[in-house]
DNA sequence: GTTACCATAACGTTGCGTGATTGTCA
DNA sequence: CTGACAATCACGCAACGTTATGGTAA
C-alpha cells in the first residue's frame, strides 16, 4: 500500500496530479485509511504505469481514460488517429518557422542590400547562424522545407542577382516618382507596389497580403529602415506604407 | 468608423475576438456610439492587421501586446526566441510520432511475425500504409526520422532476420521453461525478459522501460496476442507480464 | 413589428501549479 | 511539540466559444 506521497515520488509526479487524477476518476485510490487518506495498492500502480505510458504518447487524459477503463476499447486505432492528429500540427508548426524566417530573412534584406558584395555576405551570415542556432540534427527534423528560403538565395545565380538589383533601382524610383505626384494611391505607386510584391517573390517561395502588409508595417517601426529609405527621400518610408495599404487592400 | 461585426468580418475573426481584445487592453476602439457601440478607426484597421501578422507565426497576444504597444521593442529578437520555442515544439511532437511508431510497429510484429514470408510481408505492408495515409510530401517535413523505425526494417538482412527468429523461439521457450519453475522473478524468467529487451531493440532505434513495460501492458489487453501466447503455453501471457514488472522495476 | 446587431456577464475548455487553511502521523 | 504529510477548497492560466439575457438600429 502506498500514501499519496509514496505513489507520486514512485512515478515522479505531484501529489496534485494523483489528486487530480482521483479527482477525474481517472485514478482512484483502492482505499481509504480510518482519517481518510488515499492509499493505493499494486493494481493503482500498474494502472498509473499505463497512464503514464499513454501519457508519453501526447494522449490527453480523456483519451487515456477511455483507454484504460474500457477494457474493449482499441488501443490501435486510437494511436493512429492521434497519429494523425500530431502529424497535422507538425505540419502547423513547420509552417509557422517557416513563415517566420521568410519574414525575417527578408527585412534583413531589404535594407542592407543593395550591392552584390553585401548580399553575398548576408546569404553567409544567414545560413551560418541558421546552422549555429539550431545545428544540423535539429534542422535535419524538418528536413528541406525551413531551409528553402536559404536554398533559394544560394541558388540564385549571378544573372538572377543583377536582375534583382536592377529591380530594386527601378523599384526605388517608381516609388520616387509616385511619391513626387504625391498620390499614394496613383498607378504609379501601384506599380512600384507591384514591383515590391515581385523583388519580394525573389526569397520568399509563397506569397500572402497578409504576410506582405505585416511584413511593411515592420519595416516603419524599424529606424534601420526609415533612416535607409529617407535618405533616399525624406518622408519615403511612410509613402510607401501608405500605398502600400491601398494596395493589399 | 466600422462596427464592431464590420470590422470581424473584414479581418475574418469573430465579434468574440475582438471583445476580447478590448477586455486584454489588446485592442480598444476608438471611439463609443451614443448607445455604447465599440466603434473602430483606420488607425485601429492597421493595428488589427499588426496584431494578425504576428498571430499567423504563433505568438501570444501577451507577446504581441508588448511588440504592438511599445514601439521600441524589437520585433526581431521576439521572432528569433519565439521561432526557438517552436523548433523545440516540433522536436517534441517529432519525438511522439516516433514512439507512437514504435509502439504500433513492434505490436504488430510481436504475434503477427513467426517466420520470414510473413515478416516481409508485414514490411511492405506497413510502408505502404505509411505511404498512403500520411503522403510523401507530409512525411519529407519531418525527414528520415519517423523512417527510421521503416528502414531499420528495410535494411534487415537475411542473415540478421534469422538471427531474429532465433531469439525469437528461444524467448519462447526460456518463457516456458521459466512458467514451468512457476517463479515470475526468478533467474530464468528474468533471462526471458533481457531477451525480449534485445528482440525489441531489433525494431527500436533507443530504448527506455517506461515505453517497454508500456507495450507489455498493452499486449495482455489485446487478445490477440494472449491468445497467441496461450496457444504455446497455456497462462503464458500473463506469466510475461508478471515477469516483466519485476523485470522493469 | 421583425430581424439583425449591440452590450454585458459568466461558465466551459486542459492539466495541473500554487497557495490557503486545517487536520494527522511519527 | 514539531515537522512532514494528509485533506479540501479554490483561483489562475490562454484564447476565446458558447449560451443567456436584454437593449438598439434599420
Amino acid at each position: 500500500m502506498y500514501t499519496i506521497k509514496k505513489l507520486a515520488s514512485l512515478a515522479q509526479i505531484s501529489t496534485r496530479t494523483l489528486r487530480y487524477y482521483d479527482e477525474i476518476n481517472l485514478l482512484k485510490p483502492s482505499s481509504y485509511s480510518e482519517s481518510g487518506y488515499r492509499l493505493y495498492d499494486e493494481a493503482c500502480v500498474d494502472l498509473l504505469q499505463q497512464i503514464m505510458f499513454y501519457k508519453a504518447m501526447g494522449l490527453s487524459l480523456t483519451e487515456i481514460k477511455t483507454l484504460v477503463l474500457s477494457k474493449d476499447f482499441n488501443p490501435e486505432e486510437t494511436l493512429l488517429e492521434h497519429r494523425r492528429k500530431l502529424q497535422e500540427e507538425l505540419v502547423r508548426i513547420s509552417d509557422l518557422i517557416e513563415n517566420i524566417d521568410k519574414t525575417l530573412m527578408h527585412k534583413k534584406g531589404d535594407y542592407i542590400m543593395t550591392d552584390q558584395e553585401k548580399f553575398e555576405g548576408l546569404k553567409e551570415k544567414m545560413i551560418e547562424e541558421n546552422e549555429e542556432k539550431y545545428g544540423k540534427a535539429a534542422r535535419d527534423l524538418y528536413g528541406h522545407k525551413v531551409d528553402m528560403a536559404n536554398e533559394k538565395l544560394r541558388k540564385m545565380s549571378k544573372e538572377e542577382m543583377d536582375d534583382h538589383e536592377r529591380l530594386t533601382s527601378q523599384m526605388h524610383e517608381t516609388f520616387v516618382k509616385a511619391m513626387e505626384e504625391n498620390d499614394p494611391s496613383g498607378s504609379l505607386a501601384m506599380t512600384a507596389c507591384d514591383m515590391h510584391k515581385k523583388w519580394l517573390m525573389t526569397y520568399w517561395t509563397d506569397y500572402s497580403k497578409e504576410a506582405h502588409l505585416g511584413l511593411v508595417a515592420m519595416y516603419v517601426n524599424d529606424e534601420r529602415f526609415t533612416t535607409y529609405y529617407d535618405k533616399i527621400k525624406k518622408g519615403l518610408a511612410d509613402f510607401i506604407l501608405q500605398a502600400m495599404k491601398v494596395y493589399l487592400k
